[in-house]
This record gives structure tokens, C-alpha cells and sequence, in this order.
DNA sequence: TGTACATCAGTGAACGCGCGTTCACTGATGTAC
DNA sequence: TGTACATCAGTGAACGCGCGTTCACTGATGTAC
């Protein structure tokens, strides 16, 4: 039966949740339209009620999971100074627990392969939510603004390997690359 | 109709190499066996009389694509001094080639997103491979070996994070993280 | 070295299965008067 | 404010398609004597 306008956003909201977790744990192809509405407590074919098609699904999923990383970031920056941030971004973001929960943890180091292979709408969400991270990351720190975005790509970009490499390796690889990485980025 | 013990080993190695290319290229998920075969100009049927599973296949393409690149680097690094190899190795891993010709170039920056996603002897193949890629930097640096070891951990970590976050990026934040990772390699 | 035959690389069709998407249907919600 | 009806959120089955794997078959290769 039909259901109410505000029952419809919750149904909208679960949707999103679920694709945006799913699609970090498992992958792209990994999870299918089944598997999201199943995890949402829905019935398969109501998808098409909310989403034309899986793709126009995994741009809205990429960028609600960039807005909660964003959010986490933002208020794991508000209260450190400038000469601790990258340490502080270090020890969180190449955490154990970062590491093992992918489906709820960083989307770039989760489905920048996926992303790769994707669209270039699905690229533009994507580059847009790196940007935004290394943008946050940036403010942290002291020096000219060029400067500052500068070292805080570069620390992404060592960090969001290092958690790729790690998570894709035996344990003994995966410590030495992140024990490595966490040092590396503190002096950046 | 039987073909020569010669003959099979040819139909192996071209199976691998296209494997070892398309699954870089499309990932693990988006190439089938029949991509495969189709690609090595043999049917689809015949696989079996090589791997018993895709999975098997998966492993051996994913050494041969390391061993592949293990080479590539080791010839890149055979006349270069101790000061000059991460600024070597930036200018290489990180060139527009490298960024555009991802069936050919790293396994670590093409598949570990699939490969973290998979089982437990595809992430050995994956760990041993990186490893060595670490080494293999790690000899052209001078140093403790420890001190070496680390050093390349970081290098590698950040290249492969700029590379993979270049990929699945638009244009300008393509640029934006493979220039900060440039010049960021260099003073590592 | 020659012969008889078992082996097996490669072919091409078929298998069951899960995928993204479509569809007819139900009945509560939202709207027009 | 009340009523009649059009809308549409959600259901559950069905669609065509590509997947990994299996199979019967062919005939050249490899082996046993």
C-alpha cells in the first residue's frame, strides 16, 4: 500500500545507509540491489520507487558516506593544534579499528578502485569528496594556504595507501607498511 | 583436438598475461573467464584444462602482474645512486603514463581494493608481492636496513595512495594529488 | 623404429544461478471540490 | 469539513542476460610394447 511522504524519507534515508555501508564493505559489483533493500528491511523491486537505476543509487550512497566522514573528521580536528593534527589524523585514520571496519570507515580508501573503473559522474562525486577531506585536513595546519594543501595531500594520500595496502595483505605486511605510515605522516 | 605439451604452455602463458592485464584494467569482478579466453584467442571451455577455478587464475595472473612489475622497477633502479631512487621512482610511478595505462602498470594501486574484498591466499600473493615492491625500493636507499625498509614503506604508501586516488578522481583533483606526491616522495 | 591405443587440449553448447530491471497489483495517502 | 477518486510506496513474481562451471565430443599427441 501507499505509504505517507515521511515514512517514504525514512525508506529513502535506510536505502542510502545501507548502499552507502554495503557498497564500502563488499564493493560496487559485490553488492547488488537485493543485498541493499534486504539490508533495509524492503522488498526488492520498491528500489525503483527511489532510484532509477543501481549507478544514480551508488552517487548518492559515495556521497553521504563522504558527509560522514567529513563530519567525524571535522570534529576529530576542532579541538588540536596545528603541529599535532597529522599525528592525531595518523593514529585515527590508520587505527585497528579503522582498518577492519571497512564498510563503515574511509570511502576513498574503500572504493577507489571500484570508483576507478566507474563513470565520470561517479568519479566527479568522488574527486570532489577527496578534495573536501584534503581541504579539512589542510585547515588543521599551519603555513600559506598552498603549502598547507600540499602536505595535506600528501599525507592522504600515504595514509589512504597505506590502509589500502594494509587491508589487502597478510598481517605482517599490512603492520609493517602501517607502522611505517603512521611515523611517516607526522613528519610531513 | 590434443595439443603438443609446447603448444599448452603458449595457450598458459597467454591465458595468464591477458588475465594478468584485464584483471588490472576491468577488476577481478568485472572480467569474466569468457573475457579472458576470448582475449588469449582461445574458447571458453578450454579454460579448465588450466585452472580448476577463476580463483586459481586470479592467483597466478596477480604474481605474474608483480613479477612483472618487480623487474620493471629493479631495471629502473639499476643505475641510479642512493639519492636520487625516490625521486626516480616518484617521476616513474606517478607519471600520466603510469596514471593512464593501469592494465600494464602496479598491481598494488590496480587491485588491492578487489583483493582486500578476497580470500586469504589471494591476500598472501598480494602481501608477498608489495613486500618485494617495498624492497625492491628499499635496496636503492642507503641506511639501516630498518631505517631503508621504513623509508620505502612510506614511499610506496604514498605513491600507490596518489596514484589510486587519481584514478577514481576528476582532472583537477587528479593533478591537485599526484604533484603534492611528487615532491612529497622526494624528502622522504 | 613402428604400431596400437590411451590420453587429453581444445571446441562449443548447455547447466543452474544471481543480477538489474520491469510489471501487475494492493490499498493507504494526498488532493480536488 | 467531508467525500470521491487519483496517486503512488511497497510487494513479490517474472523478464532477459551474463556469469562460472560442466559436458560430450574430436582428433592429434604421447606412451607402451
Amino acid at each position: 500500500m501507499r505509504q505517507s511522504r515521511e515514512a517514504k524519507a525514512v525508506t529513502h534515508d535506510a536505502i542510502v545507509a545501507e548502499a552507502s555501508r554495503l557498497f564500502r564493505a563488499r564493493g560496487i559489483e559485490g553488492t547488488s540491489v537485493g543485498d541493499v533493500m534486504r539490508a533495509a528491511k524492503r522488498t526488492h523491486g520498491g528500489f525503483y520507487r527511489h532510484f532509477d537505476t543501481k549507478e544514480a543509487l551508488l552517487g548518492t550512497a559515495l556521497e553521504q558516506a563522504f558527509a560522514d566522514m567529513l563530519t567525524t573528521m571535522r570534529a576529530g580536528f576542532a579541538t588540536v593544534d596545528h603541529v599535532d593534527a597529522l599525528k592525531r589524523f595518523a593514529r585515527y585514520y590508520l587505527s585497528p579499528e579503522q582498518v577492519a571496519n571497512v564498510g563503515g570507515g574511509c570511502p576513498v580508501a574503500a572504493l577507489s578502485g571500484d570508483v576507478s573503473r566507474g563513470s565520470e559522474p561517479i568519479r566527479d562525486v568522488f574527486g570532489s569528496g577527496a578534495r573536501q577531506m584534503i581541504e579539512t585536513i589542510a585547515k588543521a595546519l599551519d603555513g600559506t594556504p598552498a603549502e598547507r594543501r600540499r602536505r595535506a595531500a600528501q599525507a592522504f594520500a600515504m595514509a589512504a595507501g597505506a590502509l589500502m595496502i594494509a587491508r589487502a595483505s597478510d598481517a605482517k605486511t599490512a603492520e609493517l607498511v602501517l607502522s611505517a605510515a603512521r611515523s611517516g605522516i607526522e613528519t610531513i
